[in-house]
DNA sequence: ACGCTCACG
DNA sequence: ACGTACGTGAGCGTT
């Protein structure tokens, strides 16, 4: 089928830079084997996919500047003067983007004496004389001149594949000219990038103006004669000539003498071998993954490939044998995320290279399977250990030799990227034998199993296959990060740890919550009539919108800060339109209230499971910076700071009478591990002698010599400091939370960091690592990439900085305490208490416990804790026990 | 699905 | 001139 006729034309030269800048940032990951950069290169390429993919173009012609010499620097010396060199990063890409080109099948060609502009306008010409469709390719907005009726220009704006369209039509709205009037406006105005000057002070308004009424340069000075007498008349005279070399240079030709015909772009298309060895050379994995994907796709219609899998029944199992397999893959599937409580949907395994499905899982009890998971001695691997432990404890069955958790690996290779998707995560380390399961079940609330059982049990087996397939090169990347002792120390042991918390759950006092649900219920429908009252209207008070009509327009109350969508009624706000209206203090009251009654009471009330108990998920994979979070309910937000909240917690009790709850939490473990990894001696002094960490600042900053004098707003202005130190400080937000102007904040920071020199030198020397190597890290390796800290993009990049000096300290303190759940789990299972582990709260940890075991724990469990690593400070661990949570204090 | 608000460390 | 404190999850209202 012959193609319709369109010709591409390509600015070879300008599009590379634009690739080149646009990957600027990421120059240090674009590097092949051989220590070439290959950004350039890359994003070149992802251009041209783009461009050829939405014109499926008939000829190709890609044409570059052949040299610093044209015949436009010998009509004007200055041409093109004071450019900034080429880098040489970029230069050694180009000749590889040629031979990208070839690998393509396409023309690439510069003649000497021209720019690659004139052989596209000359191109362009002799594609229109032949009836083609043109597209011109560029970075340069100054081809625009060459749009026709028949010619479009695209100018690529923003990255690589952002582009904009440009026809005559398109030019006029956007320059007020017509396209053959973009040379007059050049020849008026100069161009300082290109370096040439145009009629004396005559702008782009003035020139506007001036060919509105005489359309041409030829025209103007036609008619100058008529011009009243001006400044403007006078340059226009005596730049006569200037204008008149300008317009020339800004003209693209369309005669250049090309030894090439339209005939010679014809193309044919890549040929798939040539990008291979290309891709190879230039180490493009992805590329050559999505080669693969489609020449698949293409082979056989399917993405993934076609599995042999046998179904396991209860007839069949006993010919399973597996005694001397090296290799099993396990896959539990469930109807929804919810492990603890979902249906069981089936599962899929791999022995060596034999698969098998099937979707009754009372066949993993039976001892041909259960002895599989059981005994020690077989390794599985599998896809979140954690889930498949606990899903698994539900039918009896332990699962305890968990070798490469696929979920896990994934995301210390890389924290940023946190799917729960094994075809998604899959396919990010570009392996793309699998679908993702809202390919294969659909999503949200339409997931569902296949019709049919070869379609689910083949997806089960892809899983299955992709964990054992990924295992050889995750591993070796985990060693290459050094994060084998991250993983194998500290993750995969504590997924077991967290699964059995998880499983353990705690007991929830449902009839605590039942009252105070009608005593909030009364006090929630007070406090709204008379808000009501006040407003002199009812209204919804929940919807921030309807809440802004009745303060900021029906009772005029001055507008503090707006949201994108209109005022905001956040508590800094009303807090600040307090006194001016009584409705304000209610508003707040409800609010609070409110949060407490759905959030809090209703919420927890309805995750309540037949044993009395809530069981959270913690996601394990989650977190930047290694935290854990909680889900479904989140058990580390439950309120503590005002007292109201507080008494939440009173519903949190022991499981059995005669229990109590006990809670050992860690005392500034985050300045305390940037003691550590800053060595600033003043702030490793201040632990040592165990001294009030603020006020020892706050004597530092406010030049005191003994602690009598520190008062308590100088040490709530000290401990602002501190936290701000964490956070990765700035002006503007620790002026914000101590309330003081951005130059007093200033002045609290440089003092700060004059008092502590080491804190310091750490946040300078941590934004440049972060630079120099793309990430930063904990004290156990785990790694956050932050690819933003070369951003030219002020926000972009001061947000990346101030996470390079938060991520370690915040990252090293989860590190801490996840070792100190681990060795905790053990330490109660090696003394034989019934004493149970049960939350995390990222720097405290909740037990329950036989009253007579109290005393035992009041001395293990801080001795464990603060026993995780040892740093340069010692850690300081508190607790308290009680018949409630709320009681812990 | 998204933004706002607010609960926690 | 810009516009930020770090890390989370849930409920609600609006789109």
């Amino acid at each position: 089928m012959a193609k319709d006729k369109k010709l591409l034309l390509v600015d070879g030269n300008s599009v590379a830079f634009r690739a080149f800048f646009a990957l600027h940032n990421q120059l240090e990951r674009f590097v092949n084997h051989n220590g070439l950069h290959t950004n350039a290169i890359y994003g070149f390429k992802l251009m041209l996919d783009k461009i050829l993919g939405e014109t499926d173009p008939a000829n190709v012609l890609v044409a570059f500047d052949a040299g610093k010499v044209t015949f436009r620097t010998k009509k004007y010396d200055n041409y093109k003067g004071g450019r900034a060199k080429t880098p040489s990063e970029l230069s050694e890409q180009f000749p590889y983007i040629k031979e990208l080109l070839t690998a393509y099948g396409i023309k690439s060609y510069e003649l000497a004496d021209y720019e690659a502009d004139d052989i596209i306008g000359t191109m362009a010409k002799e594609g229109e004389a032949n009836g083609y469709e043109v597209t011109v390719v560029t970075g340069d907005r100054d081809l625009t001149q060459l749009t026709t009726d028949k010619t479009s220009v695209a100018v690529t704006i923003k990255g690589v594949t952002e582009i904009e369209k440009y026809t005559p039509a398109h030019v006029i709205e956007k320059y007020g000219l017509r396209p053959e009037q973009i040379i007059d406006m050049k020849g008026l105005t100069g161009d300082s990038s290109d370096n040439y000057p145009g009629v004396t002070k005559v702008g782009e308004k003035t020139a506007l103006k001036l060919l509105k009424q005489y359309e041409t340069i030829e025209g103007i000075y036609e008619h100058i004669d008529e011009m009243k007498k001006s400044k403007l008349k006078e340059n226009l005279l005596a730049d006569k000539e200037i204008a008149f070399m300008c317009k020339d240079l800004a003209t693209i030709r369309t005669d250049a003498p090309l030894e090439l015909t339209l005939a010679d772009t014809k193309w044919d298309g890549a040929k798939r071998e040539d990008l291979v060895a290309f891709f190879e050379e230039m180490d493009f994995k992805s590329f050559l993954a999505q080669l693969n994907k489609t020449s698949d796709a293409q082979n056989d219609e399917e993405a993934v490939s076609k599995l042999d899998v046998s179904e396991l029944t209860a007839d069949n199992l006993a010919d399973l044998s597996y005694t001397e397999a090296s290799d099993i893959s396990f896959y539990l599937e469930l109807a929804n995320d919810n492990y603890h409580t979902a249906d069981f949907w089936g599962f899929g395994l791999k022995i060596d290279d034999k698969f098998y499905a099937a979707k009754d899982v009372e066949l993993l009890k039976q001892p041909k399977l259960r002895q599989l998971f059981e005994d020690e001695k077989y390794e599985i691997d599998v896809f979140d250990g954690k889930r498949t432990y606990a899903a698994l404890n539900r039918l009896g069955i332990t699962l305890n030799n968990i070798n490469f958790d696929l979920l896990l690996v994934s995301y210390l290779l890389n924290t940023s990227d946190n799917s729960n998707d094994l075809g998604n995560l899959a396919h990010r380390h570009d392996y793309y034998d699998v679908k993702t399961d809202e390919e294969v079940y659909g999503k949200g609330a339409k997931r569902s199993l296949p019709a049919e059982d070869e379609v689910y049990f083949e997806h089960l087996a892809h899983k299955v296959k992709a964990i054992s397939d990924l295992e050889d090169d995750l591993m070796v990347e985990l060693k290459k990060n050094e994060q084998v002792e991250l993983y194998l120390q500290i993750e995969r042991p504590l997924s077991l740890v967290l699964a059995q918390m998880e499983i353990a759950g705690i007991t929830v006092d449902r009839e605590r919550l039942d009252i105070m649900q009608s005593e909030f219920k009364e006090r929630l429908s007070e406090l709204e009539q008379l808000i009501y009252q006040e407003a002199g209207e009812e209204f919804n008070i929940n919807s921030p919108k309807q809440l802004g009509v009745i303060l900021f327009e029906k009772l005029k109350l001055p507008v503090v800060k707006k949201t994108k969508t209109g005022y905001s009624t956040a508590v800094d706000v009303l807090e600040k339109l307090r006194g001016m209206s009584p409705i304000i203090d209610n508003i707040l009251a409800y609010r609070q209230l409110a949060k407490l009654q759905s959030t809090y009471v209703e919420g927890l009330l309805k995750v309540i499971s037949t044993d009395g108990k809530v069981h959270t998920r913690y996601t394990q994979t989650l977190t930047a910076t290694g935290r854990l979070s909680s889900i479904d309910p989140n058990l580390q937000n439950i309120p503590v700071r005002l007292e109201e909240g507080r008494k939440i917690r009173q519903s949190f009790v022991p499981s059995y009478p005669d229990w109590e709850i006990f809670a050992s939490d860690y005392s500034q473990i985050e300045l305390r591990v940037l003691a550590h990894i800053s060595g600033d001696p003043h702030m490793q002094a201040a632990f040592k002698e165990d001294s009030d960490i603020h006020a020892s600042t706050a004597m530092k900053i406010f030049g005191l010599d003994d602690a009598s004098e520190v008062t308590p707003n100088m040490r709530r202005q000290a401990k602002a400091v501190n936290f701000g130190i964490v956070y990765g400080i700035s002006d503007f937000g620790l002026a914000q939370s101590i309330g003081s102007t951005r130059k007093q904040a200033k002045e609290f920071m440089q003092t700060y960091f004059a008092s502590f020199p080491g804190v310091h030198q750490y946040m300078q020397d941590i934004i440049k690592t972060a630079r120099e190597k793309g990430y930063v890290e904990t004290l156990f390796h785990r790694r956050r990439y932050l690819p933003d800290i070369k951003s030219k993009n002020y926000n972009l990049r001061s947000f990346a900085e101030r996470t390079a000096m938060n991520t370690p300290i915040q990252g090293s303190a989860a590190d801490i305490i996840k070792v100190a759940m681990i060795n905790m789990q053990t330490e109660l299972k090696k003394a034989g208490l019934k004493a149970k582990m049960l939350l995390q709260v990222h720097d405290e940890l909740i037990f329950e416990a036989p009253k007579e075991e109290l005393e035992t724990l009041k001395e293990l469990v801080p001795k464990v804790m603060d026993s995780a690593v040892e740093l340069a400070v010692p850690l300081k661990v508190e607790s308290a026990s009680g018949k409630t949570w709320f009681d812990t204090k």
